[in-house]
DNA sequence: TCCTTAGTTCAAAAGTTATTGAACAATTGG
DNA sequence: CCAATTGTTCAATAACTTTTGAACTAAGGA
């Protein structure tokens, strides 16, 4: 671990509610969720927002301590902190990843807008 | 029910998301849920914040759907919508609600800071 | 070594949210 | 009718957040 994590125990849940209350965030932590297990790098998230504005929102999602970042080479992997959340907050993740994946209106990882439109 | 409020099918997560990621609505929920049944004016919560101020987050939480405000001369009762969230997001007002029990850090409806740092 | 790949940092601009006070309505009680 | 109570609206401001592009670092491969 490389990049500045909180803590378990310095997760705060209006923090987490936030972070997470940004559609490209959410679609983020969706993804990595539907995944778990799999570290993925941020390439992954190209087709939700600029290299720029990933870097932006990824470090946001970190600081929260929602997901952790890990520096391999040039890449960062990155995990849900599923294990901290649910000890900290029970349920939680669970019930957002759920409703998450109601939602229609969500960004999706993997479905280029240009193919929708076309 | 006077004032406009979203149908149970207009809730959106990321919404729901961002106006619980505030610790003076989030402490609004928190006292709520705690009264659950019993309808509550605006004036339960003037320890949280002013009443223009209020009125704001207030006006966000109906807007969002988690709360129902009723006109009653001039009074608003407030109530949550826990049976519309429960149907939309199930489980997530629970643990949510759990969750901010345990933050110590949340600001309190009925305990004034005043006595705490006096 | 040089080039590419992967991602960060920085500063600026744009957009959004929160907070305030003064002024306003609407209802209720005297 | 008058005053008090409850809460809203409005405009201003302050404070954040998001997005952008250009410049950068660091690792890895040819």
């Amino acid at each position: 671990m490389t990049l500045p994590h909180p803590t378990a125990d310095q997760i705060s849940l209006p923090i987490v509610l936030a972070v997470l209350g940004d559609p490209t965030r959410l679609a983020i932590v969706r993804y990595l969720a539907s995944k778990e297990g799999v570290p993925l790098n941020c390439s992954k998230f190209l087709d939700l927002a600029s290299k720029t504005n990933l870097s932006y929102h990824l470090a946001k999602l970190r600081e929260a301590g929602v997901t952790r970042s890990e520096a391999v080479g040039t890449s960062r992997l990155i995990t849900l902190r599923r294990d901290d959340l649910d000890r900290r907050f029970p349920g939680l993740l669970d019930s957002v990843i759920a409703a998450a994946g109601e939602d229609k209106a969500l960004p999706m990882v993997g479905t280029a807008d240009s193919e929708i439109d076309a």
